[in-house]
DNA sequence: CAAATAGTGTCTATAAGACAATATTTC
DNA sequence: GAAATATTGTCTTATAGACACTATTTG
């Protein structure tokens, strides 16, 4: 059988195959300004040259997908070693529609999923492309390449699931992280209010979730209130009990 | 802008780029005997001619993934189309590390899951090759062929994440089916045993998990008891609230 | 001081789990 | 009749959400 393998290894074609090509794509998810946003690049070569689309290329040969996914980010993003290790990066869904890149070569997809802190920096492209954060609002009126609107709603999709039952909320924010930001992004990425009071005992209460650093903030709220506790993650990745969408529950 | 691509397209050359396939593979579940089942094919081809692994192929030049999976189920399960109308099929997850298939073909796999109910045949392959529903329980003694083991489990733990929060345990039963057999996905499943009282009450208060038929069953169960009611499918596909795992709870 | 906010207290409705009870049915 | 099983009842505890309250801080 082994002989049997060999031979066969030798005899093979690969030009037999119609050519198709696999890319990673990322959803890049961020906080800005009290909304959600997404990291686009313009593109700076055909196709869909001039139009906005998410981050991505190809793998490459000795690239496990996971690896691919992890040096976009690095590349697109210009974040710091530090702030990547804090960067969730899990990998969303496979796209392959026939037709769904113009080139003569099919393209299949990988999207990957990845939730940013926030960063200073407006980003830094590594070439002569654009790159951008965008609020969702601002991708709902914009065409983009390829089918990345379909992507993009996929992740935003899997992002409010993945608040409830994950600690993943934590990603979004820096290390250390008052109750408020934290209730900030949930209510940034589910798009409704949440009981400041609740939402407080609540988070608190699910064991893992955040531990107490001891210190507060320097200074109160913006309008005033006084300062806020200063917490960081407590270690658990799953909720026990989970943090369920008020609007899901009924 | 468009002559652009137009003259692009002209220059641009498959070749440039090293070969690459795509694959849909699936793990199919079901529940025989009390046990949970997954189909697997006895290889007839080369490489790992022999050896046992998931059903699957080679995406066709036309087909979007969804199709080719649901190609693949149709071929390799064998089930009339009544059945497979009721059959769960949703992308797994992908796979892609260098050198998972030993060819000098770098194959991406999009792992598709399925839930089917219990069928009386064994399952008729199409063509030379074995197939066979085998227990979980012994596939743990098999060496799977490429990375098939690490896809099995991923299906697995999913399918277990599933029933918590979907209505999917019903694909696994016929369309009318009784509260103690639906327990029974569940326990196979989780691997655990559930209080039957309180599953009962549970699954029945859950809006639209299921509903009465308005029959029972033609007999009691083998060892004794009352004929039980038949409910079918209520049309809900989210949990409200969810049948969580015992053992997740703790 | 007025307004805003952090954090806590309290009460109610709902849900989960332990345990028991009753009615049917099979061998 | 004995054992098994479906279904319902009851009680306790945990949780979610509504609402109120106090303390602290900012402009």
């Amino acid at each position: 059988m082994k002989e049997a393998e060999a031979e066969w290894l030798k005899t093979y074609e690969p030009r037999a195959y119609p050519p198709v090509g696999v890319t990673v794509d990322l959803v890049i998810l961020t906080i800005r300004d009290k909304e959600l946003h997404v990291l686009l690049i313009e593109r700076g070569e055909p196709p869909f040259k001039g139009e906005w689309a998410l981050p991505g290329g190809f793998v490459q040969p000795d690239e496990d997908l996971a690896e691919a996914a992890a040096r976009e980010l690095k590349e697109e993003t210009g974040l710091k070693q530090t702030d990547l290790d804090r960067v969730y990066l899990d990998q969303l869904k496979t796209f392959g529609k026939p037709g769904r890149d113009p080139r003569p070569l099919r393209v299949f997809t990988v999207a990957y999923l990845a939730f940013a802190p926030q960063v200073p920096e407006p980003v830094a492209g590594t070439d002569a492309k654009n790159a951008a954060w965008m609020s969702l609002a601002a991708t709902r009126n914009m065409k983009l390449a390829f089918d990345h609107a379909e992507i993009l709603a996929e992740g935003v999709e899997r992002a409010r699931n993945k608040l409830e039952y994950s600690s993943l909320a934590t990603s979004f924010v820096g290390p250390e992280f008052t109750i408020s930001e934290l209730r900030n992004v949930y209510e940034v990425v589910w798009g409704e209010q949440l009981h400041p009071g609740n939402f407080h005992r609540k988070v608190v209460s699910v064991d893992g979730y955040v531990e107490e650093t001891g210190r507060t903030t320097e200074r109160g709220g913006e309008r005033g209130g006084p300062r806020a506790r200063l917490y960081r993650w407590g270690g658990a990745t799953q909720l026990h009990p989970a943090l369920l969408r008020p609007s899901e529950t009924t």
